[in-house]
DNA sequence: GATGAATGAGCATTCATTCAT
DNA sequence: GATGAATGAATGCTCATTCAT
């Protein structure tokens, strides 16, 4: 998968109708990755959207630059909680509680997300930039002394992709992880 | 998913052609899971193992039944070494550990046996049964108390789907989830 | 273009079933080149032919195999004409004028072949070399002092791809090109 | 093909930045249908003009409106050389000569050109009237005594259409046709 | 039982054309 | 007039599954 241009929202003006469509499809994509991954058929998010399928390849050339659109709005909703709690808890380890906690809450209820934390595909590599960015900051004081956070990272998504099923909480696992790793 | 008959190729008697066609297909499904994943096509595993496509539906009817039918087999080989390794460590814990680095490097090179342990599919039931059968007797005295093994497995399979890709050691992962375990 | 087995109708034996749809394929095939040219959809030709589309991709892994079919075959029975023509007539440029207006006459009513013929695509090589070998024995005697034949045959047919319209006569056309080849 | 209007742009006055634009796309255009042929996605013209796709369809509603006006101009470049060289020259056979030459050489680097030469699309009638007129004063003189000139038009085009390849020398094709004339 | 031929639905992608801005 | 966004039909190709031999 290639992404044709990861920052092309942001560089051009566009027509008023361009960016509802845009919000148009940013939602469909989002709600239909939820209910059959992120390899759905375009049609099924055109149809979502109420555009047709061409509008998808003008917005988003590559399906890998639409879900990399899609996740990248959400974690920016997702990423304004960080900062705030690693000021806000008890202790280091609270704040990394807390957020691991929000962060797994967000992540297991849409499993496309997880399944782009969890690939290694380099068409991911902006997003994964991106919420490493957002990710060090809350956790690294606390933890990963030797740890690689893209590494620890992708972790999180893979037990995170697992999850959403019965018997088998990911936010349990996840902490756990942490736990392990605090005693290196 | 579904697994139309999970013991059909117990019950009957059979030609020795028709035996000998069915270790054929497990034998080419697994070397074809490995390089294409169990999501592979049909005429790829047929091709593989010198048999029509045909002759794969007759022997396992749907896809899931022929996925449990190759890991079963190899766990088969897996599971050898796992009682053996209770009695011969030095600790418990020392076993597991021996145990887990065996576990994830044989489960590392099937990337299709990550997945299935990693799902909750329930056609893959039989096989999970199976599976934790074989390693409760290894991890279980010295870990899991109140961790359901089950979700165990799960993780670890979650943890080893993920892997096979640069900048991810699955087993320093898993043996980081088993740490956290242990001090639980 | 590629061809990726000139030869696979050959090296098969086949059910009867199987070689009753590529016969079909290849009149279904003749049929619709002439009336959409080479490049007409798969689904047309799969519908004249009454078979399933992958039916085409089986027997004919790429278009250009079945062009190449198409035509093999179609030459055939034009060859036999040729060295019949050369014992019988008057003299060697007798035999030629008459085998060229029974070989343009042919081509004329293939617009697809006259194009094939037109056509520097390596993945026709193989049938223009068969052109060649029936061809040279024909018009070698009389005519190509240093010309070379695959030009010449190229040639002619570019004059019959441009045929089939009003005021437009290739049959004429290619005769006063073989006159000018004559004088050299 | 149809042409809506083939003198529609020399009846309207019209704005300077429209007739900017059309000049802008005859350039355009020219480029294009030299690199990827006469049936170049129209975006593509459109983009290497610099103007949005609908600029096109009001210039030239239909696409053989603007094939037909991207050859007429350069006909016009063409046509220059003819007259000067009837006179100059030796004889009319060496006059004749020489315009094939460079009429050969011109067409043969514009693969749309001699397609349209190529074809007896009505659509083009306007242009092939407007080239037999500035033909028929360089070659009618020598050669073409019972021979249609309109067909012998078609008939360069055509060998020309089969050019740019190896081992295919279309002036020298051409040449061997117009020797064959002269006989007649 | 085994075979592999046939099927046709399903999907990604392209592109001419229209239309709101 | 100019723009470029939206449209949706068209097409190549794949693959699971069925069925005649």
């Amino acid at each position: 998968m290639r992404v044709s241009d990861p920052d092309h929202q942001a560089v051009r003006p566009r027509r008023a109708d361009a960016r509802r469509n845009e919000q148009a499809l940013l939602d469909a994509a989002a709600t239909v990755f939820v209910t059959s991954g992120v390899e759905a058929p375009i049609r099924d998010i055109a149809a979502e959207a109420g555009v047709g399928t061409a509008t998808i390849y003008r917005h988003f050339p590559t399906r890998a630059d639409l879900i990399v659109a899609v996740y990248r709005h959400q974690v920016e909703i997702l990423a304004a909680a960080g900062p705030e709690l690693v000021t806000s808890a008890d202790s280091p380890y609270a704040a990394l509680r807390q957020w691991i906690d929000q962060f797994v809450g967000f992540v297991v209820t849409k499993q496309g997300l997880a399944a782009v934390l969890q690939s290694a595909d380099p068409c991911y590599d902006p997003l994964h930039a991106y919420f490493l960015e957002r990710l060090e900051p809350v956790w690294s004081g606390e933890i990963v002394a030797g740890q690689d956070p893209y590494e620890l990272m992708r972790a999180v998504g893979s037990l995170c992709a697992g999850g959403g099923k019965p018997r088998y909480d990911a936010r349990h696992l996840v902490g756990v992880l942490i736990a392990g790793l605090r005693r290196g």
